[in-house]
DNA sequence: CCCTGATTCGC
DNA sequence: GCGAATCAGG
């Protein structure tokens, strides 16, 4: 494949949103890695590195959007059955349980995009680890299906039925099939749990 | 180990 | 110009 303008906008935007390397690889398809670092050199886009100009970056990203419609008003879908494709004993010690992939078929289908109502097992979960979890979405990598690994967080995010739909896809804790933010509300403590009404 | 970006250098 | 190989981290 060649440097077409279309990839070559497509790449400094991607690299402009701090996109990995690898990840504008994927999406551009047909190159590696190596071949979008050597492009991103050559056009001069690399970092601030040597150099100087300090940190007069200024790096207000609430909101790198793409294109096409609407915003996503960053649902707080609950998954509805990730697939844990980590059997690997977890072993999770006496104090731990799943508590996460709950409600493995919620009967009426909630629609994405509007502001979804607290789920009740939400409440069940430290809002520390919620707030984490909401804040990390927005770091996601955003994988489809396809480009989850063995190592990509599987954590689910929006409505299945939707184009906004992804999977967080940050690198996976050690053994988990999620990300560190994802398997603080995965997996908790019972200590945790016990009080909590309900 | 997996992943990052940075560099080199033959093509 | 291109990008695999390699290097240097995290």
């Amino acid at each position: 494949m060649s440097w077409t303008d279309e990839r070559v906008e497509l790449l400094k935007k991607m690299w402009g949103e701090g996109q990995s390397a690898s990840q504008i690889a994927k999406e551009l398809g047909g190159v590696t890695r190596n071949a979008v670092i050597g492009k991103v050199h050559r056009l001069g886009l690399s970092n601030r590195t040597g150099g100087e100009a300090a940190e007069a970056a200024p790096k207000a990203e609430p909101a790198p959007e793409p294109k096409a419609k609407a915003k996503r008003a960053e649902p707080k879908a609950k998954p509805s059955e990730p697939k844990n494709d980590a059997p690997t004993a977890e072993a999770p010690a006496e104090e731990t349980q799943i508590t996460a992939p709950a409600q493995p078929q919620r009967p009426k289908i909630i629609p994405a995009g509007q502001p979804l109502p607290p789920q009740p097992s939400a409440n069940e979960i430290s809002p520390e680890a919620l707030a984490k979890v909401s804040a990390i979405e927005k770091k996601a990598k955003r994988l489809t299906l396809m480009e989850l690994t063995e190592r990509t967080c599987k954590w689910p995010v929006g409505d299945p039925a939707t184009e906004d739909f992804w999977f967080c896809g940050l690198p996976v804790q050690q053994g988990k099939p999620y990300c560190e933010a994802h398997v603080g509300v995965a997996f908790q403590p019972m200590s945790s749990r016990r009080d909590r009404r309900r």
